[in-house]
DNA sequence: CTGTGTGAAGCTTTTCACAGCG
DNA sequence: CGCTGTGAAAAGCTTCACACAG
Protein backbone atom coordinates (compact mmCIF):
# COMPACT_ATOMS: atom_id res chain seq x y z
CA UNK A 1 0.00 0.00 0.00
CA UNK A 2 1.54 3.46 -0.95
CA UNK A 3 2.18 5.32 1.81
CA UNK A 4 4.83 8.36 2.04
CA UNK A 5 4.76 8.31 -1.52
CA UNK A 6 1.46 9.92 -1.61
CA UNK A 7 1.50 13.67 -1.50
CA UNK A 8 -0.58 15.15 1.66
CA UNK A 9 -2.61 17.32 -0.76
CA UNK A 10 -3.85 14.43 -2.37
CA UNK A 11 -5.18 12.98 0.79
CA UNK A 12 -6.59 15.88 1.68
CA UNK A 13 -8.97 15.78 -1.21
CA UNK A 14 -9.92 12.25 -0.71
CA UNK A 15 -12.57 12.71 1.73
CA UNK A 16 -14.66 15.47 -0.38
CA UNK A 17 -14.44 12.79 -3.14
CA UNK A 18 -15.76 10.29 -1.09
CA UNK A 19 -18.79 13.11 0.31
CA UNK A 20 -19.67 13.36 -3.15
CA UNK A 21 -20.02 9.45 -4.16
CA UNK A 22 -21.42 9.60 -0.79
CA UNK A 23 -24.40 11.68 -1.70
CA UNK A 24 -24.47 10.33 -5.67
CA UNK A 25 -24.84 6.30 -4.35
CA UNK A 26 -28.04 7.76 -1.99
CA UNK A 27 -29.27 9.20 -4.81
CA UNK A 28 -29.27 5.65 -6.72
CA UNK A 29 -26.36 6.82 -9.48
CA UNK A 30 -23.98 3.93 -10.33
CA UNK A 31 -21.24 5.27 -12.68
CA UNK A 32 -19.67 8.48 -12.74
CA UNK A 33 -16.79 9.90 -15.02
CA UNK A 34 -13.91 12.16 -13.71
CA UNK A 35 -16.02 15.03 -15.49
CA UNK A 36 -18.75 14.96 -13.28
CA UNK A 37 -17.22 13.85 -9.97
CA UNK A 38 -15.20 17.30 -11.30
CA UNK A 39 -18.00 19.48 -11.52
CA UNK A 40 -19.28 18.30 -8.31
CA UNK A 41 -16.57 18.87 -6.29
CA UNK A 42 -15.37 21.54 -8.28
CA UNK A 43 -11.63 19.45 -8.69
CA UNK A 44 -10.55 18.91 -12.68
CA UNK A 45 -10.89 15.88 -14.24
CA UNK A 46 -7.23 15.26 -14.75
CA UNK A 47 -6.65 16.23 -10.58
CA UNK A 48 -9.62 13.57 -10.13
CA UNK A 49 -7.94 11.16 -11.97
CA UNK A 50 -4.69 11.48 -11.19
CA UNK A 51 -5.26 11.68 -7.55
CA UNK A 52 -7.06 8.23 -8.04
CA UNK A 53 -4.11 7.01 -9.28
CA UNK A 54 -1.87 7.05 -6.73
CA UNK A 55 -4.05 4.01 -5.45
CA UNK A 56 -4.69 1.73 -7.71
CA UNK A 57 -6.49 1.80 -10.94
CA UNK A 58 -10.40 2.11 -9.73
CA UNK A 59 -12.23 3.11 -13.65
CA UNK A 60 -12.95 1.40 -16.12
CA UNK A 61 -11.85 2.98 -19.65
CA UNK A 62 -14.31 4.35 -22.01
CA UNK A 63 -16.86 4.07 -18.79
CA UNK A 64 -15.92 5.37 -15.28
CA UNK A 65 -16.09 4.56 -12.06
CA UNK A 66 -18.52 2.03 -10.19
CA UNK A 67 -19.90 4.73 -7.81
CA UNK A 68 -20.43 2.09 -4.87
CA UNK A 69 -16.69 -0.06 -5.50
CA UNK A 70 -15.07 3.68 -5.80
CA UNK A 71 -16.78 4.71 -2.15
CA UNK A 72 -15.45 1.63 -0.86
CA UNK A 73 -11.77 2.14 -1.86
CA UNK A 74 -11.69 5.53 -0.97
CA UNK A 75 -13.46 4.63 2.77
CA UNK A 76 -10.59 1.37 2.84
CA UNK A 77 -7.68 3.63 2.19
CA UNK A 78 -8.50 6.89 4.30
CA UNK A 79 -9.82 3.83 7.08
CA UNK A 80 -12.51 4.88 7.53
CA UNK A 81 -14.01 1.48 6.54
CA UNK A 82 -14.37 0.87 10.92
CA UNK A 83 -15.00 2.73 14.14
CA UNK A 84 -12.77 5.30 15.53
CA UNK A 85 -12.81 6.37 19.44
CA UNK A 86 -12.60 10.09 19.99
CA UNK A 87 -12.29 12.02 23.07
CA UNK A 88 -13.08 15.94 23.52
CA UNK A 89 -11.35 18.27 25.77
CA UNK A 90 -13.32 20.90 27.01
CA UNK A 91 -17.35 20.92 27.63
CA UNK A 92 -17.90 24.12 26.75
CA UNK A 93 -20.53 25.85 23.93
CA UNK A 94 -18.12 24.19 21.13
CA UNK A 95 -17.18 21.21 22.99
CA UNK A 96 -21.40 20.26 23.46
CA UNK A 97 -21.54 20.82 19.87
CA UNK A 98 -19.32 18.67 19.04
CA UNK A 99 -20.80 16.03 20.86
CA UNK A 100 -24.11 16.31 19.57
CA UNK A 101 -22.98 16.48 16.14
CA UNK A 102 -24.66 13.70 14.26
CA UNK A 103 -22.08 13.43 10.91
CA UNK A 104 -19.58 11.99 13.45
CA UNK A 105 -21.60 9.26 14.73
CA UNK A 106 -22.92 8.48 10.83
CA UNK A 107 -19.40 8.28 9.76
CA UNK A 108 -18.10 6.24 12.25
CA UNK A 109 -16.53 8.90 14.60
CA UNK A 110 -17.31 7.93 18.00
CA UNK A 111 -16.82 10.40 20.93
CA UNK A 112 -16.66 8.25 23.85
CA UNK A 113 -15.17 10.80 26.38
CA UNK A 114 -15.83 14.34 27.52
CA UNK A 115 -13.33 16.12 30.19
CA UNK A 116 -13.09 19.58 31.24
CA UNK A 117 -11.40 21.23 34.41
CA UNK A 118 -14.43 23.08 36.00
CA UNK A 119 -15.41 21.02 38.95
CA UNK A 120 -19.52 22.96 37.85
CA UNK A 121 -19.13 21.30 34.96
CA UNK A 122 -17.30 17.39 35.96
CA UNK A 123 -20.16 15.22 36.59
CA UNK A 124 -22.88 16.67 34.68
CA UNK A 125 -24.55 14.88 31.70
CA UNK A 126 -23.81 15.34 28.01
CA UNK A 127 -24.82 13.70 25.19
CA UNK A 128 -24.80 10.48 26.85
CA UNK A 129 -21.86 10.65 28.47
CA UNK A 130 -20.52 12.13 31.76
CA UNK A 131 -18.37 14.92 31.93
CA UNK A 132 -15.16 13.74 33.44
CA UNK A 133 -12.75 15.54 35.14
CA UNK A 134 -8.89 16.37 33.61
CA UNK A 135 -6.90 13.98 35.97
CA UNK A 136 -9.13 11.18 34.57
CA UNK A 137 -7.44 11.90 31.24
CA UNK A 138 -4.67 9.78 30.73
CA UNK A 139 -6.73 6.66 32.11
CA UNK A 140 -9.12 6.84 29.94
CA UNK A 141 -7.30 7.42 26.74
CA UNK A 142 -4.90 4.01 27.60
CA UNK A 143 -7.96 2.14 28.91
CA UNK A 144 -9.98 2.43 25.80
CA UNK A 145 -7.06 2.65 23.36
CA UNK A 146 -7.97 6.14 22.19
CA UNK A 147 -5.70 7.77 19.68
CA UNK A 148 -7.66 10.64 18.12
CA UNK A 149 -8.79 13.57 20.55
CA UNK A 150 -10.10 17.15 19.93
CA UNK A 151 -8.98 20.35 21.68
CA UNK A 152 -12.11 23.18 22.01
CA UNK A 153 -11.01 24.58 25.44
CA UNK A 154 -9.56 28.57 25.21
CA UNK A 155 -6.78 29.19 23.10
CA UNK A 156 -4.65 29.64 26.64
CA UNK A 157 -5.19 26.30 27.41
CA UNK A 158 -4.40 24.58 24.39
CA UNK A 159 -0.81 23.80 24.62
CA UNK A 160 -1.26 22.24 28.03
CA UNK A 161 -4.19 19.80 27.03
CA UNK A 162 -2.02 18.91 23.66
CA UNK A 163 0.59 18.39 26.11
CA UNK A 164 -1.06 16.27 28.26
CA UNK A 165 -2.79 14.54 25.31
CA UNK A 166 0.77 13.66 24.14
CA UNK A 167 1.91 12.29 27.41
CA UNK A 168 -1.18 10.18 27.56
CA UNK A 169 -0.38 8.42 23.99
CA UNK A 170 -2.74 9.92 21.84
CA UNK A 171 -1.01 10.24 18.06
CA UNK A 172 -4.26 12.27 16.43
CA UNK A 173 -5.46 15.57 17.38
CA UNK A 174 -8.53 17.66 15.79
CA UNK A 175 -7.36 21.80 17.31
CA UNK A 176 -10.58 24.36 17.45
CA UNK A 177 -8.53 26.29 19.69
CA UNK A 178 -6.45 29.71 17.98
CA UNK A 179 -3.57 28.59 18.82
CA UNK A 180 -0.31 26.78 16.72
CA UNK A 181 0.42 23.63 18.76
CA UNK A 182 4.01 22.85 19.35
CA UNK A 183 3.81 18.43 19.03
CA UNK A 184 6.68 15.92 18.56
CA UNK A 185 6.22 15.06 14.24
CA UNK A 186 4.81 11.90 15.12
CA UNK A 187 1.81 13.15 16.02
CA UNK A 188 -0.67 14.47 13.84
CA UNK A 189 -2.59 17.82 14.11
CA UNK A 190 -5.37 19.29 11.91
CA UNK A 191 -6.37 22.83 12.65
CA UNK A 192 -9.56 24.48 12.51
CA UNK A 193 -9.73 27.80 13.50
CA UNK A 194 -12.91 29.80 12.08
CA UNK A 195 -11.28 33.31 12.59
CA UNK A 196 -7.93 32.34 10.74
CA UNK A 197 -10.12 31.52 8.05
CA UNK A 198 -12.92 34.68 8.03
CA UNK A 199 -9.19 36.56 8.19
CA UNK A 200 -8.04 35.23 5.39
CA UNK A 201 -11.59 35.36 3.46
CA UNK A 202 -11.80 39.72 4.36
CA UNK A 203 -8.16 39.86 2.60
CA UNK A 204 -10.24 39.49 -0.65
CA UNK A 205 -13.18 41.70 -0.32
CA UNK B 1 -1.20 47.68 -3.50
CA UNK B 2 -0.57 43.87 -4.41
CA UNK B 3 -3.45 42.01 -4.85
CA UNK B 4 -3.61 38.98 -7.65
CA UNK B 5 -0.08 38.50 -7.85
CA UNK B 6 -0.44 37.16 -4.18
CA UNK B 7 -0.43 33.66 -3.95
CA UNK B 8 -3.76 32.44 -1.80
CA UNK B 9 -1.23 30.05 0.16
CA UNK B 10 0.22 32.89 1.25
CA UNK B 11 -2.39 34.52 2.12
CA UNK B 12 -3.70 32.32 4.67
CA UNK B 13 -0.75 31.97 6.46
CA UNK B 14 -0.86 35.37 7.53
CA UNK B 15 -3.69 34.85 10.09
CA UNK B 16 -1.25 32.58 12.12
CA UNK B 17 1.71 35.11 12.03
CA UNK B 18 -1.20 37.51 13.34
CA UNK B 19 -2.33 35.51 15.93
CA UNK B 20 1.85 34.80 17.16
CA UNK B 21 2.52 38.55 17.01
CA UNK B 22 -0.75 39.11 19.38
CA UNK B 23 0.34 36.62 21.74
CA UNK B 24 3.92 38.04 21.77
CA UNK B 25 2.46 41.71 21.98
CA UNK B 26 0.44 40.39 24.93
CA UNK B 27 3.64 38.46 26.42
CA UNK B 28 5.56 42.09 26.47
CA UNK B 29 7.89 41.24 23.59
CA UNK B 30 9.27 43.92 21.13
CA UNK B 31 11.15 42.75 18.62
CA UNK B 32 10.78 39.47 16.82
CA UNK B 33 13.45 37.33 14.13
CA UNK B 34 11.51 35.51 11.35
CA UNK B 35 13.31 32.78 12.72
CA UNK B 36 11.45 32.83 16.33
CA UNK B 37 8.49 33.50 14.29
CA UNK B 38 9.08 30.76 12.29
CA UNK B 39 9.74 28.50 15.66
CA UNK B 40 6.51 29.57 17.31
CA UNK B 41 3.99 29.51 14.09
CA UNK B 42 5.83 25.59 12.86
CA UNK B 43 7.04 27.66 9.09
CA UNK B 44 10.23 28.01 8.01
CA UNK B 45 12.30 31.58 8.69
CA UNK B 46 12.60 32.00 4.69
CA UNK B 47 8.94 31.20 4.28
CA UNK B 48 8.21 34.20 6.63
CA UNK B 49 10.22 36.53 5.25
CA UNK B 50 9.19 35.67 1.28
CA UNK B 51 5.57 35.99 2.45
CA UNK B 52 6.00 39.58 4.41
CA UNK B 53 8.05 40.36 0.94
CA UNK B 54 4.93 40.48 -1.08
CA UNK B 55 3.70 42.98 0.97
CA UNK B 56 6.41 45.43 1.58
CA UNK B 57 9.68 46.00 3.57
CA UNK B 58 8.79 45.52 7.49
CA UNK B 59 11.76 44.28 9.28
CA UNK B 60 15.10 45.81 10.07
CA UNK B 61 18.43 44.50 8.11
CA UNK B 62 20.52 43.00 11.51
CA UNK B 63 17.48 43.21 14.03
CA UNK B 64 14.06 41.50 13.09
CA UNK B 65 10.59 43.03 12.94
CA UNK B 66 8.88 45.36 15.55
CA UNK B 67 6.42 42.76 16.86
CA UNK B 68 3.24 45.61 17.22
CA UNK B 69 4.25 47.06 13.93
CA UNK B 70 4.20 44.17 11.89
CA UNK B 71 1.16 43.21 13.86
CA UNK B 72 -0.81 46.10 12.78
CA UNK B 73 0.29 45.95 8.95
CA UNK B 74 -0.87 42.12 8.82
CA UNK B 75 -4.03 44.03 10.46
CA UNK B 76 -4.49 46.31 7.57
CA UNK B 77 -3.64 43.99 4.98
CA UNK B 78 -5.78 41.03 5.97
CA UNK B 79 -8.18 44.17 6.07
CA UNK B 80 -8.89 43.14 9.97
CA UNK B 81 -8.80 46.64 11.52
CA UNK B 82 -12.49 46.96 11.28
CA UNK B 83 -15.48 45.94 12.08
CA UNK B 84 -17.19 42.91 10.46
CA UNK B 85 -20.70 42.53 10.17
CA UNK B 86 -21.96 38.52 10.10
CA UNK B 87 -25.17 36.51 9.63
CA UNK B 88 -24.97 32.88 11.10
CA UNK B 89 -27.65 30.89 8.86
CA UNK B 90 -29.07 28.02 11.03
CA UNK B 91 -29.51 27.80 15.03
CA UNK B 92 -28.56 24.55 15.77
CA UNK B 93 -25.72 23.38 18.50
CA UNK B 94 -23.65 24.71 16.25
CA UNK B 95 -25.27 27.84 15.10
CA UNK B 96 -25.20 28.21 19.12
CA UNK B 97 -22.14 27.49 19.83
CA UNK B 98 -20.78 30.01 16.88
CA UNK B 99 -23.16 32.88 18.33
CA UNK B 100 -21.23 32.37 21.70
CA UNK B 101 -17.54 32.56 20.38
CA UNK B 102 -15.85 34.90 22.19
CA UNK B 103 -13.19 35.42 19.57
CA UNK B 104 -14.97 36.28 17.32
CA UNK B 105 -16.17 39.39 18.68
CA UNK B 106 -12.97 39.75 20.04
CA UNK B 107 -11.10 40.17 16.41
CA UNK B 108 -13.69 42.27 15.13
CA UNK B 109 -15.89 39.91 13.53
CA UNK B 110 -19.58 40.69 14.96
CA UNK B 111 -22.30 38.51 14.54
CA UNK B 112 -25.11 40.43 13.79
CA UNK B 113 -28.10 38.31 12.98
CA UNK B 114 -29.01 34.93 13.34
CA UNK B 115 -32.27 32.65 10.79
CA UNK B 116 -33.39 29.16 11.07
CA UNK B 117 -36.37 27.75 9.21
CA UNK B 118 -37.46 26.05 12.28
CA UNK B 119 -41.10 28.03 13.44
CA UNK B 120 -40.43 26.68 16.98
CA UNK B 121 -36.36 28.26 17.40
CA UNK B 122 -38.29 31.93 15.32
CA UNK B 123 -38.97 34.66 18.23
CA UNK B 124 -36.46 32.80 21.07
CA UNK B 125 -33.66 34.99 22.15
CA UNK B 126 -29.74 33.64 21.31
CA UNK B 127 -26.47 35.36 23.08
CA UNK B 128 -28.29 39.02 23.29
CA UNK B 129 -30.14 38.55 18.91
CA UNK B 130 -33.49 37.16 18.00
CA UNK B 131 -33.46 34.23 15.84
CA UNK B 132 -34.88 35.54 12.74
CA UNK B 133 -37.16 33.43 10.23
CA UNK B 134 -35.74 32.65 6.93
CA UNK B 135 -37.69 35.15 4.85
CA UNK B 136 -36.34 38.21 6.50
CA UNK B 137 -32.87 36.69 5.23
CA UNK B 138 -32.33 39.08 2.52
CA UNK B 139 -34.05 42.34 3.48
CA UNK B 140 -31.49 41.98 6.87
CA UNK B 141 -28.29 41.87 4.68
CA UNK B 142 -28.87 44.49 2.24
CA UNK B 143 -30.39 46.76 4.89
CA UNK B 144 -26.90 45.89 6.91
CA UNK B 145 -24.74 45.74 4.26
CA UNK B 146 -23.82 42.52 5.23
CA UNK B 147 -21.21 40.87 3.41
CA UNK B 148 -20.26 37.68 5.16
CA UNK B 149 -22.36 34.50 5.91
CA UNK B 150 -21.78 31.43 8.23
CA UNK B 151 -23.76 28.73 7.08
CA UNK B 152 -24.75 25.63 10.00
CA UNK B 153 -27.56 24.21 8.44
CA UNK B 154 -27.42 20.52 7.71
CA UNK B 155 -25.74 19.03 4.42
CA UNK B 156 -28.54 18.55 2.97
CA UNK B 157 -29.90 22.61 3.05
CA UNK B 158 -26.64 24.14 2.45
CA UNK B 159 -26.79 24.54 -1.16
CA UNK B 160 -30.40 25.95 -0.85
CA UNK B 161 -29.32 28.36 1.57
CA UNK B 162 -26.39 29.42 -0.35
CA UNK B 163 -28.15 30.01 -3.08
CA UNK B 164 -30.34 32.50 -0.95
CA UNK B 165 -27.51 34.21 0.02
CA UNK B 166 -25.73 34.67 -3.20
CA UNK B 167 -29.12 36.40 -4.27
CA UNK B 168 -29.09 38.72 -1.50
CA UNK B 169 -25.67 40.12 -2.05
CA UNK B 170 -23.58 38.28 0.09
CA UNK B 171 -20.32 38.28 -1.13
CA UNK B 172 -18.30 35.54 1.06
CA UNK B 173 -19.48 32.31 2.89
CA UNK B 174 -17.71 30.52 5.84
CA UNK B 175 -19.49 26.88 5.36
CA UNK B 176 -19.32 24.45 7.93
CA UNK B 177 -22.02 21.90 6.29
CA UNK B 178 -20.10 18.84 4.69
CA UNK B 179 -21.16 19.84 1.33
CA UNK B 180 -19.16 21.29 -1.91
CA UNK B 181 -21.20 24.31 -2.39
CA UNK B 182 -21.86 25.47 -6.22
CA UNK B 183 -21.44 29.44 -6.09
CA UNK B 184 -20.58 32.34 -8.63
CA UNK B 185 -16.62 32.52 -8.35
CA UNK B 186 -16.95 36.43 -6.93
CA UNK B 187 -18.41 34.79 -4.28
CA UNK B 188 -15.64 33.78 -1.58
CA UNK B 189 -15.93 30.05 0.06
CA UNK B 190 -14.14 28.74 2.66
CA UNK B 191 -14.99 25.33 4.01
CA UNK B 192 -14.49 23.97 7.82
CA UNK B 193 -15.32 20.30 7.86
CA UNK B 194 -14.44 18.55 11.24
CA UNK B 195 -15.23 15.15 9.53
CA UNK B 196 -13.40 15.72 5.92
CA UNK B 197 -10.32 17.16 8.93
CA UNK B 198 -10.28 13.62 10.45
CA UNK B 199 -10.51 11.55 7.38
CA UNK B 200 -7.66 12.53 6.03
CA UNK B 201 -5.93 12.33 9.42
CA UNK B 202 -6.56 8.37 9.92
CA UNK B 203 -5.55 7.54 6.78
CA UNK B 204 -1.89 8.10 8.74
CA UNK B 205 -2.74 6.10 11.52
C1' DC C 1 -16.37 6.43 -29.61
C1' DT C 2 -15.81 7.39 -24.65
C1' DG C 3 -13.18 8.06 -20.77
C1' DT C 4 -9.19 6.11 -17.91
C1' DG C 5 -4.29 6.11 -16.59
C1' DT C 6 0.01 8.37 -17.11
C1' DG C 7 4.48 10.25 -18.73
C1' DA C 8 5.93 14.81 -19.85
C1' DA C 9 5.34 19.77 -19.77
C1' DG C 10 4.13 23.73 -17.37
C1' DC C 11 3.27 26.16 -13.40
C1' DT C 12 3.48 27.21 -8.39
C1' DT C 13 5.62 27.15 -4.05
C1' DT C 14 9.44 26.42 -1.07
C1' DT C 15 14.13 26.48 0.03
C1' DC C 16 18.73 28.10 -0.65
C1' DA C 17 22.28 31.26 -0.28
C1' DC C 18 24.09 35.57 -0.21
C1' DA C 19 24.38 40.74 -1.07
C1' DG C 20 23.66 44.49 1.62
C1' DC C 21 22.05 47.31 5.39
C1' DG C 22 21.91 48.89 10.20
C1' DC D 1 28.34 41.11 13.21
C1' DG D 2 23.08 39.58 12.71
C1' DC D 3 19.20 39.31 10.11
C1' DT D 4 16.38 41.01 6.24
C1' DG D 5 14.98 40.87 1.40
C1' DT D 6 15.43 38.47 -2.83
C1' DG D 7 17.05 36.38 -7.16
C1' DA D 8 18.03 31.67 -8.46
C1' DA D 9 17.64 26.70 -7.77
C1' DA D 10 15.01 22.92 -6.22
C1' DA D 11 10.94 20.64 -5.12
C1' DG D 12 6.20 19.95 -5.50
C1' DC D 13 1.78 20.04 -7.80
C1' DT D 14 -1.44 20.54 -11.68
C1' DT D 15 -2.57 20.33 -16.36
C1' DC D 16 -1.91 18.51 -20.89
C1' DA D 17 -2.36 15.27 -24.31
C1' DC D 18 -2.50 10.84 -25.92
C1' DA D 19 -1.96 5.61 -25.93
C1' DC D 20 -4.99 2.29 -24.99
C1' DA D 21 -8.95 -0.48 -23.24
C1' DG D 22 -13.88 -1.56 -23.35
Amino acid sequence: MPRSEVPDVVVRRLPTYLMALERMLARGEEVVSSAELGKVTGMSAAQIRKDLSYFGEFGRQGLGYEVEFLRDQLKRILQVDREWHIVVVGAGALGRALVHYREFTRRGLNIVAVFDNDPGKVGLPLGGLIIQPMCELETTIRRRHIEIAIIAVPPDAAQAVADELALAGITAVLNYAPATLRLDSDIHVAQIDPVASLQSITYYL
